[in-house]
DNA sequence: AGTAATTTGATAAAATTTTATCTATAAAAA
DNA sequence: TTTTTATAGATAAAATTTTATCAAATTACT
């Protein structure tokens, strides 16, 4: 087995290190130096020992009675992301989701700069939004090969969603955060990652059901 | 083991249900009948035997060399998921996700009808967006009472989230679906479910850096 | 009618993820 | 200084989730 082959997915864990990562920032703000597995279990409602086993993704040495050092977790953790430089992102379909994508101020946090957007409605073409120039969506093809952006992130209604998305594979987009409703059918090096906001809503619903007195 | 205490986790599974319900419902609309586990897998870009498991939470049996029937899956999901019914929910903070999510109409095929949105802004007070009626955050607990709505979609500024959730726990909500980026602290008997950009960020940038050409 | 092909569903195996146990270590307290 | 306490990290166990195997069932084909 070579070097390379090492799987490293724990993607249970990996969904978590972005919620490490907002409270260790938001202790570093505070000033704080170190953090310790007990109290970050507390804030994220998991068991202390999963919060090591996750931390064990950023490779970080903590230190028995003391914690870890938060400066060197936030570093090795975004090592691990990859959200050391920020990547530069389009988005495609400027409707409310997408606007709020856009006015996300957070998302530069998470590795992500989304550089410029796209629609088809002449009367958003031109526009800035939250300081993202919208441009004609029949300019995508031009403007990614010359800006050579690999991530794009899908806000079109759910119709046009495969169609947009043979235009990003064909210039070269490597991966796609899809938060249409649309299954995306893309060839094997091109990465897609889909949001879908009813699995949540699904799990909650559960939760809440199995709360209730049973009903016999 | 009381009967009651079966546990009916499969977290994974659930996650999913919602897919397979939105295809269910676009083969039953186009008249189709039938649907096969593998035709399922390929459009979920999974495995059919995977497929088959996780249908079994509908409780829907399939017959060979035909599949199952769909309006028998989809109201069996639909059962299992507690959307047979329409539930209803408030939504606090119309900012741009909060909007985002009121003019999302999908959501009412998910068991879940906002019926009322609420913000501290005055200008935004008194209006109607997308059909919901704005009022007064500080109506909120009066309004609870009295509508006795049970499910908050939370979309408030991080620091006000934990404050506002006080609220609605003490006016007797039981399940909050989170779309801040606080942990919140609720009683035992509150189920939240945090809805998290980042975590899908996390995977898609994690599966980007695994995909490149080694650097060595 | 008989045969082949496809799919479900049951059972089992494998893989992954979470939790438990225990030792070593560092700090605090006695 | 010694003892106590809290925490990390290693190892192991348990639980969960995914995948595999195969028999039974049903349809289509010869």
């Amino acid at each position: 087995m070579s070097q390379c082959a090492l799987k490293i997915d724990k993607l249970p864990s990996v969904r978590r290190l972005p919620a490490y990562l907002h409270l260790l920032r938001e202790l570093s703000g505070k000033g704080e130096q170190f953090v310790s597995s007990p109290y970050l279990a507390e804030k994220m409602h998991i068991e202390a020992i999963l919060v090591r086993k996750d931390l064990e993704l950023a490779r970080i040495n903590g230190t028995p009675r003391v914690g870890y050092c938060i400066a060197d977790l936030i570093k090795g953790i975004e090592d691990f992301l990859g959200w050391g430089e920020t990547l530069d992102a389009f988005l495609v379909g400027v409707g409310q989701l997408g606007a709020s994508i856009l006015g996300n101020r957070e998302l530069m946090n998470f590795g992500l700069k989304i550089v410029a957007a796209f629609d088809v409605n002449p009367r958003k073409v031109g526009a800035t939004v939250h300081g993202v120039p919208v441009f004609d969506s029949a300019r995508l093809e031009e403007l990614l090969s010359r800006l050579q952006v690999s991530i794009a992130i899908l806000c079109v209604p759910a119709a046009e969603a495969q169609q947009v998305t043979d235009v990003l594979v064909a210039s070269g987009v490597k991966g796609i955060w899809n938060f249409t409703s649309e299954n995306l059918a893309v060839p094997e090096d091109v990465i897609t990652q889909k949001e879908d906001l009813a699995s949540g809503l699904a799990v909650l619903s559960v939760k809440l059901t199995r709360n209730k007195p049973p009903t016999h």
